[in-house]
DNA sequence: TTATTAACTTACTTTTGGTAAGTCAAAGAT
DNA sequence: ATCTTTGACTTACCAAAAGTAAGTTAATAA
């Protein structure tokens, strides 16, 4: 019995689906891209480098990071508030395999908007 | 003037945003990994395949990685019609990123789905 | 004449994301 | 003494994206 075809099918229990579907949100991939780039971040820091991200999507966004054990957070008692984030090991050791499709995406840039623009139809 | 805060900030010209955006889709990458799977595919195979995507989106999908250039698509002058679907060489040229990906996923895929019982909070 | 088939569309509903304003508590300005 | 500012968020409301289910097309089989 031939069940190849369900390889992909359930997200709960798929471990490509329950990842993709993590780092196939809008904002995620990018805010660990930011932290890696400047190692320790504050919330204000990261909607400026991010200034497409709504603040209430930067919230959601280090929130489920955070709860993924990717970002660490660390809140001083001060007021105003003072929050830091950083990388956690794990979410370090997550850059190089974005990295490379990042790379890939700079070196496929030009042909892809081309292509894209051409399809028009 | 240090503007280094402004490398990811607008995504028509950023390419990291740009391709990030794309396959910061919901299923994209799926598609990609489906078709690098078994090569060639009809529109309903991989419907089968990705059970839970919906017909809108998958051919949402596959018209805007077509246009992209990653994917090729054959229709034959049939009826009912035939339509088979295959990575083009830039698509097959993206697959070995993602799939470095979907392997930290599998590493990775027991001690996130802790961290995320254990955050509950 | 009606059913079937594959690859989609379309109309409509639900979910997700964006916008703008609000909260909180202390320190500084008036 | 009251008002303003500050940073990291929430909240209420609205717009955009994705899901659902039904419809379209044209030929062949029943």
């Amino acid at each position: 019995m031939e069940n190849s075809e369900k390889k992909f099918a359930d997200s709960e229990n798929c471990p490509v689906r329950n990842v993709l579907d993590r780092f196939g949100d809008k904002w995620s991939t990018l805010v660990l891209l930011v932290l890696d780039d400047t190692k320790v971040l504050r919330f204000n820091e990261i909607h400026k480098m991010i200034d497409t991200i709504s603040q209430k999507m930067l919230a959601v966004t280090l929130k489920s990071l955070e709860a993924d054990g990717l970002v660490l957070r660390t809140q001083y008692p001060e007021i105003p508030p003072r929050v830091e984030y950083t990388l956690s090991e794990r979410g370090a050791s997550l850059i190089p395999h974005i990295k490379s499709l990042v790379q890939w995406a700079n070196a496929n840039f030009e042909v892809i908007t081309q292509s894209r623009a051409a399809y028009k139809k």
